[in-house]
Formats: C-alpha cells, sequence, structure tokens
DNA sequence: TCGCTGACCCAGG
DNA sequence: CCCTGGGCCAGCG
C-alpha cells in the first residue's frame, strides 16, 4: 500500500462519487474539491487508476473544453464514456462536445 | 536519485 | 474559433 498517493486517489474518487447522473464534472474541479486546486492532471490520474466495477461514475468526468479527453491508446473505452453520458440524457453537439453550461455539476465547497 | 510522460488548464497569437 | 507554449504534480524506469 503506497501512503499518500492512494489517499490523494480516494480523495478524487470520493468527489466523483458525488457527480449526479445527467451530469458532468471537469478534471480541474474534481481536482480543486479533492483540495489540490490548480492540479487537474492528479484527477487525471486517479481517473486513470479507478478499480473496475467500483461504481465510480468516472465516465462523468470530461475536460474544461466540454469533450471527452482521448485516452492513450485510443482505446475503446472513450467511446464506452460517450455512449454512457447518452444513456444519462446528455446530449453531444456535431463536433462532439457537451454544452457545459446546461450539464456541468455545480459542486458546493465542503465546509 | 534524475528525467520523462501524462484521462489537464490557461494565456497569447 | 483553432493552434502553441508554459506550468503544475505524481508515477515509473
Amino acid at each position: 500500500m503506497v501512503q499518500g498517493g492512494s489517499d490523494l486517489y480516494e480523495r478524487i474518487w470520493k468527489v466523483a462519487r458525488r457527480i449526479p447522473r445527467g451530469k458532468v464534472a471537469t478534471y480541474g474541479m474534481l481536482a480543486a474539491l479533492a483540495g489540490r486546486p490548480g492540479q487537474p492532471r492528479l484527477a487525471g490520474y486517479a481517473m486513470r487508476n479507478v478499480p473496475d466495477g467500483s461504481g465510480i461514475p468516472w465516465h462523468r468526468v470530461i475536460n474544461a473544453r466540454g469533450e471527452i479527453s482521448p485516452r492513450a491508446g485510443g482505446s475503446i473505452e472513450s467511446g464506452m464514456q460517450r455512449a454512457l453520458l447518452e444513456s444519462e440524457g446528455i446530449r453531444f453537439d456535431e463536433t462532439g462536445r457537451i454544452d457545459l453550461n446546461a450539464y456541468l455539476w455545480k459542486a458546493r465547497i465542503r465546509r
């Protein structure tokens, strides 16, 4: 078990679980809510290390441009992510973008 | 221990 | 609107 690192991942995963169905969050947002503002890459690492079948809605995490971030290797999961989002009622435009103004999850800062 | 990579983001041109 | 460069930090060889 790695110290610190896994703790950081769990913190980010915990935030990701709070994303409601039909809404999306950005990597930068997850990082900020996890206590690491300005470090969106850490959220990307956490998503990459999400245990399969953990129940974490990793597909609801997209980039700040409102698009699905292409993963390394161009695996089929990128297409699966879009399918999952569409099944939740989220629509994509011709350029493959999502209307963040309508679907972005408005999270509240923990006190 | 050092160096490179990466499911990112923002400012400029 | 699109493309480019710089910056941030953790993980791996």
